[in-house]
DNA sequence: CTTGAGATGTTT
DNA sequence: AACATCTCAAGA
């Protein structure tokens, strides 16, 4: 490090509020319903393979104890190798491989011990486009982060990253735009089969990133 | 724009 | 046998 460079200098001062802090534990330490809502609008950065990409999620899908009948870890699976990470420690994350071919990222919400998590579902790009571009071969730049696979693709997570802290790099998520009450809509969770009438997954109304806007 | 089928590996 | 999905091709 510079020694003219103080953690006192402006320049100091101005480069933290370009790249503001990472989430606190604390604010995944709630019900996962509220978490996946105010997780809208805040930004997802990796430096996987070592260049930082980034995206503002707009859309999310809370999976909220073990009376979720859709959960991974819904009562009757009990705790197994794979919702393990899910029982963690809250602000870490949960990767799980989907259909044989796509990983899907998960944050672990709620108390230690209880098993909750929110599926970050779509992205805003809004850093390292063209690395994201190449990771998702061609496709036009609204569909880059749209959709959990794709948004894990885009971000280049796997299940090598399971259980990683989100607070830090190479994977953090830090406070974004702030979406109002208003832009936010509520229905029910895509691609399940239990508790379908249950309106958990959160989105930015109108947004073409979010996966489906219905 | 929509619909439908196939890919693919882990979990129960 | 099901699965918290995606892509491509074909049709409207």
């Amino acid at each position: 490090m510079d020694s003219t460079e103080s953690a006192a200098s402006p320049r100091a001062r101005r480069s933290s509020l370009v790249a503001p802090a990472p989430l606190p534990a604390d604010f995944y330490r709630r019900p996962s319903d509220t978490v996946a809502r105010e997780l809208l609008g805040a930004r997802i950065v990796s430096e996987l393979g070592g260049v930082r990409v980034a995206g503002e999620i707009v859309e999310t899908e809370a999976y909220v104890g073990p009376h979720d009948a859709a959960s991974h870890a819904a009562e009757r699976f009990g705790r197994t190798n794979r919702n393990d990470p899910m029982f963690g420690v809250p602000g870490t994350v949960y990767v799980y491989l989907i259909y044989g071919m796509h990983w899907c990222v998960n944050v672990v919400t709620d108390a230690e011990e209880y098993p909750a998590a929110v599926l970050l579902r779509a992205a805003m790009p809004v850093e390292g486009l063209e690395v994201m571009r190449e990771r998702r071969m061609g496709r036009p730049d609204r569909e880059l982060m749209r959709g959990p696979g794709n948004l894990a693709r885009a971000l280049a997570v796997t299940g090598e990253h399971n259980r990683h802290v989100l607070d830090r790099p190479p994977l953090w998520i830090a406070p974004g735009r702030e979406v109002a009450i208003e832009e936010v809509n509520a229905g029910p969770r895509i691609g399940i089969t239990q508790a379908v009438d249950w309106p958990l997954r959160f989105w930015v109304a109108g947004d073409p990133h979010v996966s489906k806007s219905v």
